[in-house]
DNA sequence: ATGCCGCTATCGTAGCGA
């Protein structure tokens, strides 16, 4: 319950795609204090820049970099250890529409020495939509950063919604997303090269049979219908520091919910 | 087994994205 910073060593960086920051910031600031939270990375904040609700964070003692926009996607992260380097885009992402412009999908920032990415990867609609090549062109993008941020040896995560069903155990039935996106090879594949760059999941191993996401419709929530798709990656040097993690699903609950539950990591102190 | 979303455009409801 505390809200005061832990004196002894141990970090919480959370992720959460929040689905409106402005229909849920009194839900997102009580979430920080109540769980001691230092680092939250969000997603679907759904707002530009000027319309994020700094106020409410920075009254509880976070620092926020965001980048929006427009009413869709929309990144942020929200720190009490610090925020340093912000960059609203990683190297090479690709645009997307007639104009190809870089989406508010990726937002980086160093708090508390770790590099904290906030990522929205793209939906991908159907398998058959431009939208699906464009999701699978922005992981191959982010491999490639991926790789470097690995070679740079700088403690890093990549947070976010990835909309990724690792694992067939991930979905609530496998037959019922047949030919759907989130679980196909080339979509789980391209998350196996990210991790194959240096990084690992970090919350599976603690989570096991857990979901993140339950669809608002069909009472998907309440008949534990949901997916795995919110996941926390880390380099080695996070890695080696992982004391545990945990996927909030009672923040699923009642009225005004994300979607989504946010999944939190905790880390000791470097060694 | 905690029970059907949020945005914009426009002012009741359609269109969009998820």
């Amino acid at each position: 319950m505390s809200v005061v910073a832990d004196t002894v060593g141990v970090m919480r960086i959370a992720t959460w795609n929040v689905n409106s920051i402005r229909a849920r910031v009194d839900r997102v600031t009580s979430w920080l204090e109540r769980n001691d939270v230092d680092v939250l990375a969000m997603q679907e904040t759904k707002c530009k820049d000027a319309q994020f609700p700094h106020l409410p964070f920075e009254a509880i003692g976070y620092e926020v970099a965001h980048t929006g926009l427009s009413q869709w996607n929309g990144v942020a992260v929200v720190s009490r250890v610090g925020i340093e380097d912000v960059e609203t885009a990683f190297e090479a992402q690709p645009g997307w529409g007639e104009q190809l412009a870089t989406e508010a999908r990726a937002l980086g920032a160093t708090c508390g020495g770790v590099r904290v990415w906030s990522l929205y990867v793209p939906n991908g609609r159907t398998i058959v939509d431009p939208h699906y090549a464009y999701k699978l062109e922005w992981l191959a993008a982010l491999r490639a950063s991926a790789a470097s941020w690995i070679a740079s040896g700088t403690p890093t995560m990549l947070l976010g919604d990835w909309n990724i069903a690792p694992l067939d155990e991930d979905v609530w039935d496998r037959e019922f997303f047949e030919g759907s996106t989130h679980v196909t090879a080339p979509e789980r594949e391209a998350l196996a090269a990210i991790e194959a760059t240096g990084f690992t999941e970090l919350t599976r191993s603690y989570t096991p049979g857990e979901y993140t996401y339950w669809d608002y419709t069909q009472l998907r929530f309440p008949k534990r219908q949901g997916m795995r798709i919110d996941l926390a990656l880390g380099s080695p040097e996070v890695t080696a520091r992982v004391t545990g993690a945990r996927i909030d699903r009672e923040e699923r609950k009642g009225k005004g919910a994300s979607d989504h539950a946010p999944v939190v990591v905790e880390l000791a102190d470097p060694a």
